[in-house]
RNA sequence: GCGGAUAUGGUGUAAUUGGUAGCCACGUCAGACUUAGGAUCUGAUGCCGAGAGGCGUGGGGGUUCGAGUCCCUUUAUCCGCACCA
């Protein structure tokens, strides 16, 4: 009988819907394991195989774990709402939930063909309102609260307006937008609108006005996650830095907390050392200089404060607040051009050249609190407004910037570190002596900055002070397609819903582009106001929005009372296994550790972090195929032979090419420009160029997962997307070899059926030898799963029956059956009903591997290693403070090398002798 | 510029973590069975060499009885951050 995939998968994946072999529920008698994937933006391109590739890892996982004994909680959803989806729709023209509601469909038809143990009853959609409610609830609680850096959690408002009525600030150390300072007295004499304007430069979620990246093509303004070399990662459109009154996240009260809550995650080196940089901690001292003939004194930060008697000029940037009051009348026509020039450049060109110096005079001088000296003020669009206090003091013989700005200018460049070469370049190396620097002459430069962020701060001129590069999420988007703000407008003041309003429904609108005013779609929607008549806020969330939260909701899905109860989130707890792209991880991957943490403040979830192991994995991409067209004919040329004319390569649909062998019926098919084709080929074959490319349309190389799947069955593209490669390294989709994974199922199938179909199965008993290459694959499957190490798995399997030869006894095949399950769910499923069980492979428990099968043949000598006795098969050997000595020298092989001498080493390879030294 | 990762046959890769490099596949070659093969089965297949043998994990150096693995150095590719004070 044949191994007949198609008919085999759709049975038991029909079975399984059925019965809802993969539902879960809470059960506290057996431990959680919780397995997520990054749930898909439904695409109208569909998925291609590289998609499924962490779904299949995932999956494999989780059968393994329901196998070992854990009740697996692994739910599937669709993050709907974002950027993604609306220019989908605007594209093709059609209303985006009718679009996201079409791609949905699909996207579920092709992940149930590949035969995924989801809990589909547990599914989300973000642009939902029985989940975007949470969203938005979530939302109202980071508005409804502030960050208190004394207790390091998130704090309810209204214990902020009490301390405001009884202390004023003084003594608040909250995150905040700006430093304010008032009294309680000034509090209570504030209007309600002025007392809004206030409690927004403490709310976790607020709203401010700041530059913000400004994005015209998209007509939206965009997160720093979301833009990359000055263009939208979505489009590629130019970005520009524009003044804007948004709403923001506070994740910079959070900073610190993300940064140590990396220590305790599994997750790579490689992604937590995006996040560190991402975070961008730096720990220097705020200095303040105060400003010739005025009561000013401007703040400014550095890292080096023990070159503060080597500063010569002082820098801020031309958004600085203070340009307009530091510019004297005779500079002040250069400023202003000055700042003129600076808007116009756009972001991109600003990276693009940084090497280009360029500033001008203020006219104000500062003192140098340490030498008493005037130096000047500039403005100049190398200090960036954004980080720090957009002014710094310049030490052009220690820092390279400043060496060139003051090169440039002629300005005096005073070394204060021994090293390096002043007259070629400045010396930044944080080591040496310094000189020229009065109280700290002698000191290294470590001792140094110590030395000054003490006397800094014993001066009464500053503090220590820690910095991070991370800035406050921008959270408002100018589009339609998101959840909307459950906040609404008296006057210019915020106010929210209440909670019992939630949800906001997003309303239906016909024309959901932007509008011709520049404002948000929603504008042109007459009803969205409260019944009052308060206008509702028009911007809606940006995409990560939904999916912060979302590995929450799939604990209670259906709870209508809470995000998630607390029942449930006690149990399930937080991911115990996250796969997923890379690409997230200073999206995603942040705001929803934020999001959590936030929660976890609130008492709302139990769990700091909310996934403790990710594993990502790598990119697919594309194996383009070419043919050769003879230029002006259409005759095209096999691979081999094109050096003999003048050729055009073009790409071909890789689709109707196997091995690089062109199907020339397909090919005459696939377009009408080419049903005349002919062809010179080699040996009889026409024979393709490849390339690795992007996959993509346009590169005609998109392989499809159903159409794998079609052809060799769900099994086979799971085993073979495994077979590929480490999973975290990224790889071209290369069809060619996947015969070799679908002949192993083949082989599989004819160890239980006969040609003509009759069952082989018998009960003999196995030999040591089969037994020994079944446990040998049990334990290698075994560490090899729990190490994410699935392809050299199934080189195990292949192994295994390769050594089993024509073996067809239970003994041997049913555990076998049982330890492939979680690769190949199908034929696994089969096989097992097939060895007479009724109940589903899923609860067949993995097999255990016994040792005692795995030692017997082996040699085995006992050998002291650092000081402990283990056995081991192979060795070096120290002879002089073992005593096993006398054991290996009386050992058959060591006999004819010894010849009566004490070594002193005995080399042992593999229970082989290979080198002794005398 | 700073930080991270990778480099092994014609191809994808493997190597008990310092112990016989190339497992398992793809491809190629040869053979068997076949009307046929893009089916199935068997065998060969790192490179040079007729052979004995030699060489071989991007390059160079080192540690070690022994290095793909550890250390130094260098090259190439990929990724992240980047006028971050």
């Amino acid at each position: 009988m044949e191994y007949d995939f198609r008919a085999i998968e759709q049975k038991w994946q029909q079975k399984w819907r059925e019965d809802g072999t993969y539902n879960v529920e809470v059960d506290p008698s057996r431990p959680k394991f919780y397995v997520l994937d990054m749930f898909p933006y439904p695409s109208g391109a569909g998925l291609h195989v590289g998609h499924p590739l962490g779904y299949i890892a995932s999956d494999i996982y989780s059968r393994y774990k329901r196998q070992s004994g854990f009740n697996v909680l692994h739910p599937m959803g669709y993050d709907a709402f974002g950027l993604p989806a609306e220019q989908y729709a605007i594209q093709t023209g059609q209303h985006p939930a009718i679009t996201t509601e079409q791609n949905i469909a699909r996207y579920r038809s092709q992940l149930d063909k590949i035969g995924f143990s989801f809990d589909w009853s547990r599914e989300v959609r973000t642009c939902e309102p029985e989940y975007y409610q949470w969203t938005q609830w979530a939302f109202l609680q980071m508005f409804d609260h502030w960050y208190n850096n004394r207790t390091r959690r998130a704090e309810p408002i209204k214990e902020l307006i009490t301390y405001f009525e009884e202390h004023g600030t003084v003594g608040l150390d909250a995150a905040q937008t700006q430093n304010l300072e008032f009294s309680a007295h000034e509090w209570c004499a504030m209007s309600e609108a002025d007392r809004e304007q206030t409690l927004q430069n403490y709310r976790l979620a607020f709203r401010a006005d700041t530059m913000v990246n400004w994005c015209p093509a998209l007509g939206t303004v965009l997160a720093n996650d979301e833009v990359k070399d000055g263009l939208s990662e979505r489009g590629g459109h130019p970005v520009e830095q524009k003044r804007m009154k948004q709403w923001l996240l506070r994740v910079t009260a959070y900073a610190q907390r993300m940064l140590d809550g990396l220590d305790e995650l599994e997750w790579s080196d490689s992604l937590k050392e995006i996040q560190r940089n991402w975070i961008g901690r730096s720990v220097g001292a705020q200095v303040f200089f105060e400003i010739a003939g005025t009561e000013r004194k401007l703040e400014i930060f550095t890292t080096r404060p023990d070159t503060i008697y080597g500063v010569t000029f002082m820098v801020i940037a031309p958004e600085h607040e203070w340009v307009k009051e530091l510019t004297t009348e005779d500079n002040r026509e250069a400023v202003e051009q000055y700042i003129i020039d600076t808007k116009r450049r756009s972001e991109r060109e600003r990276i693009a050249d940084t090497k280009r110096v360029s500033g001008v005079k203020t006219g104000s001088y500062a003192i140098n609190p340490f030498t008493g000296q005037a130096i000047p003020i500039y403005i100049s669009d190398y200090v960036l407004s954004g980080y720090g206090t957009g002014a710094i003091m310049a030490v052009p013989a220690h820092d390279s910037r400043d060496y060139a700005f003051a090169r440039h200018f002629g300005i005096d460049i005073i070394p204060v570190v021994e090293g390096g070469n002043i007259e070629v370049e400045s010396y930044d190396a944080k080591e040496g002596k310094l000189i020229n620097s009065d109280i700290i002459n002698g000191m290294d430069v470590k001792e140094a900055i110590d030395f000054m962020f003490k006397e800094v701060e014993r001066r009464g001129i500053g503090k220590r002070l820690v910095n991070y590069r991370l800035r406050d999420a921008i959270f408002s988007r100018q589009r339609y397609w998101g959840e909307p703000f459950p906040i609404y407008y008296k006057g210019d003041v915020a106010r929210r819903l209440a909670d019992e309003a939630l949800p906001l429904t997003l309303p239906a609108i016909e024309n959901f582009g932007p509008t011709s005013e520049g404002e948000p779609p929603l504008a042109r929607v007459k009803e969205w106001h409260t019944a009052e008549g308060y206008p509702y806020e028009l911007s809606t969330m940006p995409g990560f929005a939904g999916s912060s939260a979302y590995y929450l909701r799939y604990m209670d899905p259906h709870n209508h009372e809470a995000l998630v109860g607390k029942r449930e989130n006690e149990y399930w707890r937080n991911v115990d296994l996250y796969v997923g792209g890379i690409e997230h991880a200073t999206g995603h991957l942040m705001y929803s550790r934020f999001w959590n943490m936030f929660l976890y403040d609130l008492g709302y979830v139990c769990e700091k972090e909310p996934f403790k192991k990710l594993v990502n994995q790598g990119m697919i991409q594309g194996r383009s195929n070419f043919v050769f067209r003879i230029v002006g004919t259409n005759k095209f040329v096999s691979k081999g032979l094109k050096d003999g004319y003048e050729t055009q390569r073009i790409h071909v649909d890789v689709n109707i090419v196997k091995n690089d062998i062109l199907d020339i019926d397909a090919f005459r098919a696939w377009r009408p420009e080419f049903n005349d084709a002919e062809f010179v080929l080699e040996d009889g074959k026409y024979i393709c160029d490849w390339a690795i490319e992007k996959m993509s349309k346009s590169m005609f190389n998109v392989v499809n997962p159903d159409h794998i799947v079609e052809n060799y069955g769900a099994d086979t593209l799971r085993m073979y997307e495994m077979f590929l490669g480490p999973l975290e390294q990224s790889k071209p989709w290369d069809t060619n070899g996947i015969d070799g994974v679908h002949k192993f199922l083949r082989r599989l199938w004819s160890k239980f059926y006969s040609r003509d179909g009759k069952l082989l199965i018998n009960d003999e008993k196995a030999t040591r030898a089969e037994l020994k290459t079944l446990h040998k694959t049990i334990k290698k499957v075994g560490e090899d799963i729990e190490n994410f190490s699935f392809n050299t798995s199934i080189a195990a399997f292949m192994i295994c029956l390769n050594e089993l030869g024509d073996c067809s006894k239970r003994e041997v095949l049913e555990p076998l059956t049982s330890l492939i399950a979680p690769f190949a769910p199908h034929i696994a499923e089969e096989l097992w009903h097939a060895l007479g069980h009724t109940t589903t492979v899923c609860d067949a428990p993995f097999p255990k591997y016994n040792n005692d099968y795995l030692v017997e043949n082996s040699f085995e000598y006992p050998v002291m290693i650092n000081g402990k006795l283990r056995f081991k098969q192979e060795y070096a050997l120290d002879l002089a403070d073992s005593d096993i000595a006398a054991h290996i020298v009386t050992c058959e092989g060591a006999q004819k090398w010894l010849e009566g001498k004490m070594p002193k080493k005995i080399i042992v390879v593999k229970g082989k002798i290979i080198n002794i030294v005398m």
